[in-house]
DNA sequence: GTTGAGCGTT
């Protein structure tokens, strides 16, 4: 029948458009640069108090471990804190423990979010996957 | 004197 053309015509167009594409979009997101989150030593800290400084974020830290760099992100025009910052530890066991054991915990009266954080090196070639073409590939296995 | 999810260089 004339409809169940249309149809097969009709999967394969949403198959071209969306199966491929989507998996290439997810991988960009999800696949940074260099490591995988799960070995990042360094850690996303969010949920911050606005009168949290590097200092006092580092002493928080400190006891879980050898703390290497604390960056809490600063307002450019009011110089006030983001609310947000990055905590890195020399070894991964201790950042891991200190998220354990700080993440939902209040700091200074708000709750802490903590996770890995993204591997952003400013400067760094961001890496976008080639969208192939699904033609292409199934041209290919043939 | 304020606001409240988030992934970056003030």
């Amino acid at each position: 029948m004339k409809n169940n053309s249309l149809m097969f015509l009709a999967r394969r167009v949403l198959r071209i458009n969306h199966s491929s594409p989507t998996s290439n979009w997810r991988r960009y997101w999800s696949t940074p640069s260099t490591s995988s989150p799960s070995t990042n030593s360094k850690l996303f800290v969010a949920g911050l108090s606005w009168s949290v400084d590097e200092k006092s974020l580092k002493d928080a830290f400190s006891s879980f471990g050898d703390v290497t760099e604390v960056r809490i992100m600063y307002d450019k025009e009011t110089g006030r804190s983001r609310g947000f910052g990055f905590v890195s530890f020399s070894k991964e066991d201790d950042a891991s423990s200190a998220k354990d054991s700080m993440d939902g915990k209040a700091f200074l009266g708000r709750p802490l979010r903590i996770s890995f954080a993204l591997e952003k090196v400013r400067g760094a070639p961001v890496v976008v996957p080639r969208i192939t073409s699904i033609e292409d590939a199934a041209a290919r296995k043939n």
